[in-house]
DNA sequence: CGCCGGATTGAGTGACGTCAATTACTGTGG
DNA sequence: CCACAGTAATTGACGTCACTCAATCCGGCG
């Protein structure tokens, strides 16, 4: 099946019709059920996808089974890059997910777009390494939610965001992988944060921020010497 | 000093004339003393660099002073990349280095080298975020050893390699700050290999390689789930 | 209601960090 | 060439943060 993006899982849901509005239907863009592994192919070059909706994460294993995630993207982010023709990561669903393929014009790194998408990937990517390599695991979990806030904000009825609520589309063994924590740190962590009126939870996906500045400083905080590249 | 790279530290080394023969120099290419701290800049768009020859990282550092080195380049590597005219990340030289201005021509992301640089870095950066939240301290020590026997492989006198010897740019501090770990464990990783017969080293730069099958199993091994992307 | 996967919580342990003392290098000045 | 100072590296003793193991709880679903 040539150029067809291929889910292992159960995959291909057929959104109940009321849950998934197209938001102005995009041309050939695609639905993707919850869990699913997207082996994105697609016999030319056909492997750039944007996530237009919905919670897409990239993974890595080692041989006995130890999972790290490396990116968690959200609507706008850019997956399927390749090298020498392979992929650089595995892509999974964490929710159902409308995606929508690059255009021919678009499939080439040389794009602006997909270049810039490059560029803020791999600073992202400077970040988390940061995080997993000096951060406590306080530390890094209060970045995951701060991160997370930003990127599944929920918007209320109005348009405006909603008094930072999102819903949290990883669970704790995700946010585990992603952090190079186990479980059980996760939750302790997340639970103590709610003890001390930092965060709200009683779904355990379902996310509040009460106190973002503590939470941002319980972060920590990333810099690097100075650089500005262009200017005075 | 427009356009010019600005080393913060002692700098600009005047190579004792023995100890560098520039290898055919190539325009406007500079060398750069050990240890510094380089603020690239560059009026316009003067910001990427290659590395032609010696050891440059990349690091970032949290508010209290924990560092981390998010890429260690050799020759041939770019860095400078800028997201909105900001550099990405800090530069430093470990050993004197000889770097060359990208021409006008290439200065853009959008140029397939630049673009194809990006990715492969990426990549890099994926496989390090692996090692930094799931490897074990041993594992992290010995793919370091792997990766950078590979980078800094000495040439022997005819040319081919010598037998896996490589200079370690490196200090013990430098390597913790890549792997996300103490300089004291790093120290104990590396004397426990050279007991086990893995490496040998007498001088602590001075790296050999004695049992590469054995130090490449004890690195561990990174996949993804498959994905071909273009395909058979 | 009973099952099952995810989440929480507690108790105990171990890998790695911290602190401190010693040794090995490197460079400088006499 | 040697003495000395300063930094890097090693090594040991000890402490602790996060992991492991295990029990329990909770929520969604047939």
């Amino acid at each position: 099946m040539p150029e067809t993006l291929i889910p292992t899982a159960a995959s291909a849901v057929p959104p109940r019709a009321s849950s998934i509005r197209p938001p102005r239907p995009t041309p050939r863009s695609r639905v993707v059920g919850e869990n699913s592994t997207l082996l994105y192919e697609g016999g030319r070059n056909r492997s750039l996808y944007r996530v237009v909706d919905g919670c897409i994460v990239l993974s890595q294993l080692l041989d006995d089974g130890r999972r790290q995630i490396t990116d968690v993207l959200g609507p706008g982010r850019l997956f399927g890059f390749t090298v020498d023709g392979r992929n650089i990561a595995t892509a999974e669903t964490l929710s159902i997910a409308r995606i929508e393929p690059l255009g021919d014009a678009d499939l080439n790194a040389t794009n602006p777009t997909v270049a810039s998408e490059l560029k803020t990937t791999l600073q992202r990517m400077q970040v988390h390494a940061t995080l997993l390599g000096r951060k406590t695991a306080s530390e890094k979990v209060a970045s995951a939610l701060v991160e997370l806030a930003r990127l599944f904000n929920r918007t209320g009825r109005n348009g405006a965001p909603a008094r930072l609520g999102f819903h949290l589309h990883l669970t704790r063994a995700d946010l585990a992988d992603w952090l190079g924590l186990t479980v059980e740190t996760v939750s302790r962590c997340l639970n103590r944060f709610k003890r001390e009126g930092l965060i709200d939870f009683s779904h355990p996906k379902t996310m509040r921020v009460l106190d973002p500045e503590r939470l941002e400083a319980t972060a920590g905080f990333t810099r690097h010497r100075t650089g500005d590249a262009a200017r005075p």
